[in-house]
This record gives structure tokens, C-alpha cells and sequence, in this order.
DNA sequence: CGGGAATTGTCGCTTTGCGATATAATGGAG
DNA sequence: CTCCATTATATCGCAAAGCGACAATTCCCG
């Protein structure tokens, strides 16, 4: 009987589990698929992203882009390529430290992460609430771990 | 001046979903660890993850498992057969339609996506209410368009 | 000024998903 | 019952993207 509760419970945070990645999975698609219908990949729009986000008055060097998209250094540096081929992004190199490379947007990629950030925005209302949801489900899985 | 807020608020709507993204860029990059730490890639534990949280008197068919993974039926089948390699996994025709393959668990499977279940859950809890608040802040930002 | 650390870049490899195509089973119209 | 459109799964070649290993600069501190 108490087994049986155990696999009960098991089973339950194991469906909030699935879910929540279900739905996170489909947010994925989604904004795959917004990206690709502007023409990019969806990691250029993420890195172009992360570019518009950062704070007024500092630049995203290399190793700051890689902390964000948690990504290994090479491969920011190969998605950065990508981008700047694209016309999407800029690199000029740091005055103060010439090791570094500051990644910039060029009006072509601010123009289309406006686009894509408004899309995003627009379409991502009924999504919140169901992720929320699907949270608050896997919070309680999570959270009450005799109940 | 109106401009001034309107891209004001621009700018904190995109830092919301920026951050949105980057919690789940980490909860992501969390996950894969984890399922690799097991000597299993990400994907696979997703397969398994929705076949285990099947409803009880289920079969995962290819195609249901293309529409809770997100994926063409090649990419399915194709994963599917990754899994069975690795023994996660066994293929059965459906008795009752012979063009159907009907995916199960193999016991170390099972096992196997247990032990992740459980060590997710574990570690999920701080990322849950992080994840949450992200999106709240974006709630707010979305569903106030003229604040 | 010498050498370890930090930063970015290059290269080859692997994984993974997709489109196009193929094969087989089902079921309904006539 | 037969034909054929539909459904389900499988195969194959290709391209994108990330990683490890290694390389090349530049910085900075003792």
C-alpha cells in the first residue's frame, strides 16, 4: 500500500516532468520557427539577443557571449562567424585590451531582433501561462517530497 | 519623451525575455550534464522521459513520439534506433496494426530514466522558482503593452 | 623583461535533425 | 474482392552546430 503510494507519487512528478519539458519544447519550435521565417537560425537570433539585452554602457566581448549562451569559447566564436557573414553582427577588436573582440549589432540585425523580440512578445502570452503552469505542477512534485 | 518610454519599456521587455532565455539555457545545459554523467545523450532521456510517462495503458508508437518530442518521424525513428542500441529501448509490432512500432522500456531503461528523474527533481527546485520569476517579469512585459 | 594567464581563433570530428524517397500495411469505394 | 489513396515506419545523403585539441596574441605581474 505504501509502495503504492510511492509509485502514485513517482508517477505523478514524473507526468509534471514531462510536460514541462513538452511545453518548453514547443516554445523551442515556436520560436524556431519564427526565427527561420526572418531568414536566420535560431541561435543567431538568441546571440543577437543577448547583444540587445546587455546593460547601456558595456560590450559583449567573446568570453561574456559564451557565458550567456552557455557555450564553450570556439563555438561562440564559430556562431559569431556565422552572424557577421549573415550582415547580422560586427566585430571590432577592444582599444583598452587588444585581446579582446566586442560584438556589435549592425542596423540590419537591430532592425530584424526588434522584429523578432516583438513577435516573441506578441505570441508568448498564452505560452507563459501554460509554462507557469507546468511549473507550479512540477513545484509541488518537487516541493512535498512525503506528501 | 513618449519615445523615451516607449523605448524604455522595449528595453526591459527584451532584458525579461533575455533572461527568460538564459534560465532556460542553464536549466538545459543542467539536464544534459546530468544525462550525460549517466553515459547518455540528452536526447535519450527525453525519449525515455515521455515513454515512461506514458499513460498506463498506452503504447508510444513512432509517431506519438514524434509529436512529444518535436521532431519528424525520421528524426523519431532515427533516435529510436539510437536508443535501442544503447539497450535503453525495444521495438515491438503492434499486434493490431502491423505498420505500427510500439516503443517500451527495457529494464535498464527504466532504471535508468528513474535515477534521472529523481536527481532532476532533486536539483530542480531553486531553478523552478528562478524559471518562474523569469517568466512573471515577461507576464508583465507582455500583457502591459501601454504601461 | 620573462613567463604564466587570459582571450580569441582554427581545424577536424561527431552528433543530430531534415528532406526526399522507399516500403509495407490498412481500409474504404466500387 | 480489388484497387488505390492514406498512414506508418524506415533508409540515405546532406548540412548545421557544438566540442576538444591546439595555436597565436596580448596582457600583466613579479
Amino acid at each position: 500500500m505504501i509502495d503504492q503510494i510511492e509509485v502514485g507519487k513517482a508517477q505523478s512528478s514524473l507526468k509534471s516532468l514531462a510536460e514541462f519539458r513538452f511545453q518548453m519544447r514547443k516554445f523551442l519550435n515556436f520560436s524556431e520557427m519564427a526565427s527561420e521565417r526572418c531568414g536566420i537560425p535560431a541561435q543567431q537570433y538568441q546571440l543577437m539577443q543577448v547583444i540587445a539585452a546587455m546593460p547601456e554602457d558595456q560590450q559583449a566581448s567573446i568570453t561574456y557571449l559564451s557565458e550567456r549562451m552557455i557555450l564553450r569559447h570556439n563555438s561562440t566564436v564559430e556562431l559569431v562567424d556565422r552572424a557577421e557573414r549573415a550582415g547580422l553582427v560586427r566585430r571590432e577588436s577592444d582599444p583598452k585590451d587588444m585581446r579582446r573582440s566586442l560584438v556589435q549589432l549592425t542596423a540590419q540585425g537591430q532592425e530584424i531582433v526588434e522584429r523578432l523580440v516583438a513577435e516573441h512578445l506578441r505570441e508568448l502570452a498564452p505560452l507563459c501561462e501554460v509554462l507557469i503552469h507546468a511549473l507550479r505542477d512540477l513545484q509541488g512534485a518537487v516541493e512535498r517530497p512525503t506528501d
